[in-house]
DNA sequence: CGGAGATACTTAACATGTTAAGTGAATGCG
DNA sequence: CGCATTCACTTAACATGTTAAGTATCTCCG
């Protein structure tokens, strides 16, 4: 293979001279997005053996964790957005993994909860997981995975007030 | 290590007892995802006023550094799949930002190239761009933001020879 | 009480992620 | 030379991301 180091090192003159930019591969969403990745390419597999999308795993391991939520609590949980909750819900409750009722208070409102059968889904993919998680943090090291995520909530915080709306003219 | 949820108050025992796992919100992936988000939240808006998603901004910009590419260079540059870069090409191809033509030595590979139009576009966003980027580095640190890159990049290392399954000496 | 507005989703439409299969062009080898 | 194999994409099919619009319900204020 090496077809050619592609680097910074070619004819990357032209255009380059008339729109600087960070060298892209190093821009702070691509290592992001390469990271996680990296990290997600050692639980597809698994997840992929029991028929379940990366989605539908967060779904199942948030309802498991907070027993009933609406959908929004959900969404929000499960870092989703509602449309693709929605998507996902149905299916989901179409394969019995989950089950859910109106609201008796508030009939807009919908409690979603995990199913016996989802249960017994997730106590059989958990093991798995729970192995391949352990063996990144002794690959990468817990103290540093705790640094790391110590940093990544930190950059989210960061982040969090600039993009709320427009409303920023409040705290003069 | 912590095999217990720990937080809401509410009957998160059933389940969390039976299928013990890490805390769902702090797993790495979760942490990751919500970073790129809270990131990638300040340039879409940017992007979107001039018609362009994150993926076909990526192209432009691994064009605009390399010049011309073959199809898989690219898609390896900008970290994209092959049929979502197929895709992305077709479209803009049409729109004329980019320019392919099919290699003479071999007629399998097409070499993708900007367009004239494509660097106008790219100078009209770049400064945006950077701008915005130069804001995430002063409220998240330059140097805490080089950490951070440092770390994501020892992470991808360390994951990356797990999965390849086989060919792990040819060029990493 | 009643209607305007807010709320909690759901649908729709388009773009991408992801895997598998398809297509045409090069290569290797008998 | 001939043909199976590999290679470089492209299509296809399904699932999700993302934004906008739709629908039913609820709230609040007059």
């Amino acid at each position: 293979m090496a077809k050619r180091p592609a680097d910074s090192a070619n004819g990357s003159a032209t255009i380059a001279r008339q729109v600087p930019m960070r060298d892209f591969s190093r821009s702070l969403p691509m290592s992001l997005l390469r990271a996680r990745e990296a990290v997600m390419r050692q639980f597809r597999p698994k997840l992929r053996e029991h028929g379940l999308t990366e989605q539908q795993w967060r779904i199942l391991r948030a309802l498991a964790s907070i027993e009933a939520a609406e959908v929004t609590e959900l969404a929000r949980t499960a870092f989703l957005l509602g449309p693709s909750l929605s998507r996902i819900l149905r299916d989901l409750e179409a394969r019995n993994l989950i089950e859910r009722k109106t609201a008796k208070a508030d009939q807009r409102r919908s409690m979603v909860s995990i199913s016996k059968e989802g249960v017994k889904l997730m106590a059989s993919v958990a093991p798995s997981s729970e192995a391949i998680y352990a063996e990144i943090t002794q690959r990468f090291g817990a103290r540093k995975l705790a640094e790391l995520q110590e940093m990544l909530g930190q950059l989210e915080l960061c982040l969090a007030s600039t993009d709320a709306s427009d409303d920023v003219a409040d705290e003069t």
